[in-house]
DNA sequence: GCCGTTTTCGGCCCGACTGTTTTCAGTCG
């Protein structure tokens, strides 16, 4: 089985952290980094890339050097140049750098002056207070690296945009009160609304900007000030969080959110489109030579290279500097544009409330139209409806329909697709519906061809309308399962079905490249609740957040349809 | 090692803070 994108994109890491301890040029070692965020982030395989014939160096930062290793790995796994540097420095010193405070050079230092090459190594040295004692070290280093080392997990934690929500908004409110404050805006991925955020970005103008820092590292729940400066701050929260406070002046502030908006690597295309001018842009503004000609608002920065404004959403650079260039930027999609939620449980399998406050729940929320989507019998757990239950909940749907006024309930399921891609319920029974929703609930470690013929079997039922949560993923907590998203996305392109982008906070399911390639195939979305609770309708904005990070605009997007045009598509 | 609207060589984003050293390298975002 031929290496993921992750795994080599970690390969090309690790060499790149190797080499730096070795001194090798900085601009080779950032070459291999780059190259790993090429491969990490790219929407499709290198193995099905080279399987397609594809010409890896016009890859961004792949050149013919790297497009041989990429195929090499791909081929048999290996990355000869990698053996020979883990020969000569010991591979485990590339874990040592993830330690917040040590770098290549102190790495190196360490290694050479008390031989440390692991983890074991140097807390040992740490607690035998050898640390201290090395050149360029001391006291404190060797307290900061002790504390780091007690909370080093070896894997870089993200949360949930849904968490990071729950940390960021009573600081912010805490924030607010402090003396001079202008403006406060959460940037960073936060701001992007990437489905994970590994740490907030806060910033703040502001006309005394030492009480806003005085203030800052007062708030109750810092549990270390890591940096503190006149301008900027770093601070751990008691969960772990780690948080980045600015502080601009006013004139500022819009280079200063573009800047710590990022993404890095759109903010350094951004720069390089500067430089081409002339100009230097950095979180001050934007300068020819000493003069300030931009930079009091993002509008203004964008403006100054020729751009109109870009989404903060779409800002990862994949494409959106040239289709803003062009003009070609999409209208993305918002929350107001949503007429009706395509994915609903009730307390007859397991949601938390009846039928008749859903929908009451649906209409305070201002949706036009709900469907009705329990589980279907084989998914014993939810106590999925089987023929006779779904019979009265249709009856009942039909009677609450007649007295409801302002919101149309739509006769739907959410029909278990099975091992061998049949479905949980008889065609007899699903085409008494308006509509159909199809989702894999178990077997979800077959082989990616077996799983992707699963649901290919499952789509080629007339009366799948909608392929729900397509992966199967929960974020931190489950991988989704091995499939070809590509050519399930070309077979529901082909029948006219739709996929959900699941807006559950732990599914976004769809993933934003997803929601990409879905459109440039053609594919309808329907960003869905999967509202288990009245109050659930609230997720739709995350599907919106992803939707906008997925390039979608209003007409991708199925539940955006008037009822009357729905309805027509269903029909198909 | 990559890249090119100054193109096959000579650049490669830019600034803040810390700790150790004593004028700045290392690290980070």
């Amino acid at each position: 089985m031929a290496l993921h994108n992750s795994e080599i994109a970690d390969r090309f890491d690790r060499l790149a952290d190797l080499l730096e301890i070795e001194g090798a040029n900085p601009f080779r070692v950032r070459a291999y980094r780059n190259a790993a965020r090429t491969v990490r982030g790219y929407p499709r395989s290198m193995a099905d890339l080279l399987a397609d014939d594809v010409d890896l160096t016009e890859l961004p930062d792949i050149g013919d050097d790297l497009a041989k290793k990429i195929e090499g790995l791909v081929s048999n796994g290996e990355l000869p140049l990698l053996d020979e540097v883990e020969e000569r420095t010991p591979p485990a010193l590339s874990e040592l750098m993830k330690i917040q405070g040590l770098g290549a050079k102190r790495v190196r230092a360490l290694h050479e002056a008390i031989n440390i090459e692991t983890l074991e190594d140097l807390r040992a040295a740490v607690e035998s207070g050898q640390v201290r004692a090395v050149e360029g070290f001391g006291e404190k280093s060797e307290d900061k690296i002790r504390r780091r080392l007690k909370k080093f997990s070896g894997k870089d934690e993200r949360i949930k945009l849904s968490e990071a929500e729950q940390i960021a908004a009573p600081l912010v409110k805490y924030l607010e009160k402090a003396n001079g404050l202008k403006e406060i805006v959460v940037a960073g991925s936060f701001r992007r609304r990437k489905e994970t955020v590994g740490d907030l970005d806060i910033l703040i103008t502001a006309k005394t900007k030492n009480n806003v820092m005085e203030h800052f590292t007062s708030y109750e729940d810092i549990e270390e000030v890591a940096s503190r400066g006149e301008t900027r701050s770093t601070v751990y929260l008691r969960c772990g969080m780690q948080v980045d406070l600015r502080v601009v002046p006013q004139v500022s502030f819009g280079s200063a959110q573009h800047y710590f908006t990022g993404s890095k690597d759109h903010n350094i295309a951004v720069r390089k489109l500067g430089i081409k001018k002339g100009y230097k842009i950095n979180e001050y503004g934007v300068f020819e030579g000493d003069k300030r000609i931009a930079g009091e608002t993002e509008k203004s920065v964008y403006a100054s290279v020729d751009l109109p404004l870009i989404p903060p959403e779409l800002r990862e650079n994949r494409g959106e500097l040239e289709a803003a260039r062009e003009n070609q930027l999409p209208d993305l999609v918002r929350l107001e544009d949503l007429r009706g939620n395509l994915h609903t449980h009730t307390d007859a399998t397991d949601g938390r409330n009846s039928l008749k406050s859903m929908a009451a729940a649906a209409a305070e929320f201002g949706l036009e139209y709900l469907a009705i989507t329990d589980h279907s019998k084989h998914l014993k757990v939810a106590h999925g409806l089987d023929e006779k239950r779904l019979k009265q909940q249709l009856q009942a749907i039909d009677k609450l329909n007649d007295e409801l006024s302002g919101i149309r309930l739509l006769k739907s399921i959410e029909v278990d697709i099975l091992q061998d891609g049949k479905l949980d319920l008889a065609d007899s029974v699903l085409e008494q519906l308006d509509l159909v929703l199809c989702a894999v609930h178990h077997k979800f470690d077959l082989s990616k061809q077996k799983q992707t013929e699963r649901i290919l079997r499952a789509m080629d039922s007339p009366h799948c309308h909608i392929l729900a949560h397509p992966s199967g993923r929960l974020i931190n907590r489950r991988e989704a399962y091995d499939i070809d998203l590509e050519k399930i996305l070309e077979a529901a392109a082909a029948r006219s079905c739709a996929v959900e982008l699941n807006a559950q906070p732990d599914r976004l399911d769809l993933t934003d490249e997803g929601c990409r390639m879905a459109r440039e195939l053609g594919v309808k979305v329907s960003i869905a609740a999967d509202a288990h609770s009245a109050r659930g309708f609230d997720t739709l904005r995350f599907g919106v957040d992803q939707a906008r990070r997925g390039w979608l605009e209003a007409d991708d997007v199925l539940n955006t349809r008037p009822l009357k045009a729905l309805l027509e598509i269903l029909k198909r």
